[in-house]
DNA sequence: AATTTGAGTTAGTGTATGCTAACAATAATA
DNA sequence: TATTATTGTTAGCATACACTAACTCAAATT
């Protein structure tokens, strides 16, 4: 059965958890608290709940880690993140920052077919030669489903 | 000086209330409640919070309108909820009703660059005779800021 | 080993938002 | 007009999430 939807506060502190694992092998509270810019207390809170949901594992006063469910939850919302980014920054052209922020924010709130239908379409724009394309063809193509 | 921006939720209501009014001429508090799908006594904290704000003009047990302000900034609202919606639907060939979802949720967090660099995008891909025209042309052109 | 410093936790508080249940006002209708 | 049904409000409660202040633990330094 699928893992029940975190709310976008618990998904970035996961997500921050995967990323600080990936850069240093490990996440600690201060760490955590800085990238999300919140207070080590609220990192404290959100930690007691992720481990009582089993997304990582937590004992008081060490290191955090992912729990292989923690891990695969984390990297859909990393892709997530990435591809949206991508679209803003490679097609729209918007600033490295602002399309970092924004990828953040609605990485939580996208739906599947809308996101995989954004990524198909990031993907058809960068590697196709854009003045040979008709766009009904493309629209036909990935609009299958 | 500019309005402060309000939250997710009561754009929400501000939108269903623009809406209604709209449609109807006017906005009931069941409709609203209706609209969002949330008890009535919600709805009556809310327009509560909004008419302190300045938003609507609210009399116990009377009909809703927005106020000049309100209604400036449901219209910000819903011109992003618009677009939005239909690069989903045009461009991405996404299912109205999941576009109408996504659209309602990513229109509270998305910033005004990318929204606006994202109209740009729709309009150019939609207006353009996409066969005759390089991917990188377009870019230089919208990229501009 | 004792002390100091920094990291992490707990307890208590505040705000935003939703809910239910009970009540009040208004509108519809008998 | 009196009654009933609908609509709207209030009060009280619950949850999520952030904060501060006070505390505990662990690591580093002497």
């Amino acid at each position: 059965m699928s893992v029940k939807k975190l709310s976008t506060s618990m998904e970035d502190y996961l997500e921050a958890i995967y990323m600080l694992q990936t850069e240093n092998k490990s996440a600690r509270s201060t760490d955590i608290a800085d990238k999300l810019k919140v207070k080590k207390s609220s990192v404290t809170n959100a930690l007691q709940l992720l481990a009582e949901k089993g997304f990582i594992n937590y004992d008081k006063y060490s290191e955090v880690t992912l729990t292989d469910k923690g891990l695969k939850y984390a990297d859909e919302v990393y892709f997530k993140h990435k591809t949206i980014k991508r679209f803003f920054t490679n097609i729209l052209n918007v600033d490295e920052a602002v399309a970092e922020d924004n990828a953040c924010k609605i990485e939580h709130v996208i739906d599947k077919e809308v996101f995989d239908k954004l990524s198909y379409f990031l993907e058809f724009i960068i590697s196709t030669d854009i003045t040979s394309v008709n766009i009904e063809k493309f629209k036909k193509e990935y609009g299958k489903n």
